[in-house]
Formats: C-alpha cells, structure tokens, sequence
DNA sequence: TGTACATCAGTGAACGCGCGTTCACTGATGTAC
DNA sequence: TGTACATCAGTGAACGCGCGTTCACTGATGTAC
C-alpha cells in the first residue's frame, strides 16, 4: 500500500475479492437458513476454505453480520435514491411513488436482507454505529422528495393531548434543523407516517400478514402508497389523473 | 378422564400446571436469548428436570414454539378486544385509539413475544394452520370498530392503476364477505392503511429505528394514531374536541 | 373395598452433530536496501 | 537487479461447548372388575 501507488498489489487484490466472496456466500445461506443459523465454518467449507482462514478476513461472526447488515442498508438505501433521482425531472408525487415502489421491489426481491434489517434484531447482537448512516439513507431519500410538498390547507395539523404536543414539536424541529431545514415539520410528521405504512405492509408482506386475504399484495401496496401520498401532500387529494394512475372506490 | 367427571385427576392437574411452567420458563428464555436460541434443555434444565422429560409435553421444539406463538397472538388478541370493549359505549373513534394503545402497550411491555409474532419469521420454522385464528383477533378486533365509521364524504376513494383496481376491490369484496358484511370496503382498506401503520411503527419503534431522532416515541405514537385515525373517518378531520385531545401544528 | 393390570411421568445414558475461536505452523507475496 | 527480512494468507489440529432427540428403565398414579 505504498502512498501514491494507484494499482493495488495481488495481495490486495486478492483479499478484496475473497472479502467479497465470503460475503457473498454468507448471503446466500442468510437466505437459506437465515441470520441466526448462519454458520462461519458453513461459509468456508462452501468457499473451500478452512473455518480458522475466514478470520484473516473478519474477526468474529459478529463483524461478519454487521457487514452484512451494512452492505443491505447501502443496497435498499442506493435503489431508493436511485428510483427518486431518475424521477428528478418529474412531480414530487411521482418521485415519491418511485422511491416507495422500488423499496418494495428490492424488499420482494431480497427478503432474507430485507429481514435481517427490518426484522427482529437479531438477539445478543448490538448494531454498532457504523450501521446508522448507511440505515438513514432510505429515510432521507424519502424526505428529499418532501422538500417540494406544497403549502397545503389548514386540516393539514394533526391531534395529540396536551404533554405529548410539546414533546412531538421539539423532536420535529431538532429532526428538521439537523436536516438544514430542507422541509417543514408538519411535512416531516406526515412523512413519517407514509413511511412506517409503507414499512409496515411490506413487513406485514413478506412475514406473511395478508395470508388468505390480500395476497397478492401489489394492488394493496399501490392502493396504500398513494393513499399515503395524498396524506402527505405530495398527491393532490380527491380523483387523481395521470398517464397510471385511476380510481378505486 | 370419565366421562361427565367435572374435576381433573391429580395426574391431570399436575400435567396442566407444568405445561404452563414450561412455557412460561421458555418465554423468559424468548426474553433472555431470542426465540433462535431458545433450548429445550436449558428450559429443562431451568426447571430441574432432565431435558427428554419436556418429551412428554410437547413432541419437539417446533411445537413449544408453535405453542408460545400461539399465545402471544392470543395474548396480544386479548388487550386488543378488552380494550375496544371496555369502551364500548363511547365513540368508534375512542375506541379505535384505545385498542391501538392497547397493543402498543403491550408491545412494549414484551418486546421479544412481539418480535417472535410479527419480526422475522424463525428461518426453517413454518407457522401453522392452527396460528391463523389467534392471529386475526387483533384485525378482528380492530375491524369491529370500523363497521361504526359514518359514511364519509366522496373524497374517500383511493387511486389505483387500472389493473389493479378490479384486484382490489375483488379482495376487499371477499374479505367483506368473510365478515358478515359488518363494514364497507372503502373503510375496510383505509382501515388495513391504519392497520398496517400501527404495525410498522411499532416495529420501528421496538428495533430501533427511530434512534436518535424520536425516541422516546410515545408522543409520535399518539400524533400516528390519532391522525390514521382521521383517515380512516373514525375521527374528525380538522380541529379535534375532547378531553384528552389537542392540536399538534 | 381390594387386587391386577394399564397408563403415564420422569430418569439417565447415549447418539451424532455442528459450532466459534485459538494457535503454532508453512509457504507465498511484498519491501527495503 | 538481487538478496534478507517482514508481512500476510491459509492450514490443520484442537479446545470446550451445547444442542435435539431416542430409548430402555423405574416408580407412581389411575382404572376395571
């Protein structure tokens, strides 16, 4: 690793792609047997390797988990913003669409990752604080599309008794200026609530909820998405038109 | 167990009343380690006997864990339908925030039963048939109010794109259906919106991902309830009455 | 009421298994002069 | 360019552990006559 050397060694070369194959691997039985089954000595024999050897890569199980951890945060947190991003040009209610519908995607597409890390923690392992910025990253992209909610009518104040309302606007505008004030904190409120829905069909999605009844899901998650849009401000209120988008009674 | 013979043999008592120390002992180890974790013979061990004795009582492990599922859904049931019912003769709306306190409060009361029903399913672990009732008694129960929600105003309809919408509506006419027709599919849906909500703020709010931001998380809580509450028309939109309500702006 | 038999609860040993982690080691790759 | 030394990757054996489940058994509890 000498300083200005711009190509890495073979060394480097090779721990980089064997770091990412162990990853790999470990991927693959998290959707086999998932996170608490998962077995370090089961990850090296399938590389061919000896169980002691993966400790040149991670020191503990532990530091494997939180790679992994990570790497899903980073994978749903990059399509997020990709999906609201390639929307840019576009309304901020299409731009939220996007973004909600390619979270879903990714979750249906990844349910092991998606449990791993909006599931159950798993039990005796603490997140250690490397996880919190690639985990805002969804939230924050989500909020990005926020910064361009019109001014809506007055019924935009919700209700809550008297302690709790103190408590709730010192929370909002901590959140808000730590965000450099890039949306409104009424805004900020009623995102948050699309955006727990929006986490807790998928959950309630993937972990098997609708069984019998709205399965599949997609006509649900399109009803709610945009329900929940309108509630932000982000969907004009009452009939919606638009190149897809109709009425469901 | 002769027929028409009211009172139970010692021998009964006594298989009954340790069924219930077992899993009572298991749920405490749910608490300590997770359900992924949890050991027949630390269980056995905890309870001074020998590990195959558990034998007798339930065939294998998957069968302790079926049993504690099934509680906690029941459990979870239970506070959900007293608390609706125990506000019976005041306002739907009252009793739909009751019943959504209700279940947080039991949440946060045992987090790791809450994780075991509605985190990640135990990988390898198929949940069934005999979950599916206790399971519903929270919709149940939630759905109960709604069938009093007064016919909203027009703007209640949703959007969907249009293959979707005939889906949908054929879903929610079925569930409908299967409920004796005791609520509309309008308010039907906007319930499962408010349904869903509840779940993923809850989830949210027990792992942790309003760290740093809203913790602690009641007044959200209150201000979530309240205004999914509002869509669903159980609650007025717009300035609320009332003793325990305020407005948040 | 008393005896003979059947049912059941709990024991203790054993089977076979996989796990995470440590440690001294051998070769190969990289670095300094 | 060539040599001497340092760094690193991977090996193989071992440690100590706990797990779910089976099985033949001993006593105690219940049942039929």
């Amino acid at each position: 690793m000498a300083p200005g050397k711009a190509s890495a060694t073979a060394r480097e070369r090779a721990r980089a792609s064997l770091t990412a194959d162990i990853k790999e691997e470990a991927r693959r039985q998290l959707a086999a047997v998932g996170a608490d089954a998962l077995s370090l000595r089961a990850v090296a024999r399938e590389l061919g390797m000896v169980s002691s050897a993966l400790y040149r890569y991670f020191p503990s199980k532990d530091d494997l988990l939180t790679a992994l951890i990570i790497d899903a945060y980073d994978a749903v947190g990059e399509v997020a913003e990709t999906a609201v991003g390639a929307a840019g040009s576009r309304p901020p209610g299409d731009r939220w669409l996007a973004g909600c519908r390619a979270i879903r995607a990714w979750a249906l597409a990844h349910p092991h990752e998606y449990a791993l890390i909006y599931g159950s923690p798993v039990p005796g392992y603490r997140a250690p604080d490397a996880t919190i910025g690639p985990a805002s990253r969804v939230p924050l992209a989500l909020i990005s599309v926020l910064g361009d909610v019109p001014a809506g009518p007055a019924a935009d104040e919700a209700a809550v008794h008297e302690p709790a309302r103190g408590v709730l606007a010192g929370q909002a505008a901590e959140v808000v200026a730590a965000l450099g004030g890039l949306v409104r904190p009424d805004v900020l409120l009623r995102g948050i609530l699309a955006w727990t829905q929006l986490f807790g069909m998928i959950s309630f999605e993937l972990f098997g909820q609708f069984a019998r009844t709205f399965e599949p899901a997609d006509a649900l998650f399109e009803y709610a998405v945009v329900r929940m849009g309108q509630l932000t401000g982000l969907l004009i209120e009452g009939p919606i038109s638009g190149r897809d988008v109709a009425i469901f009674v």
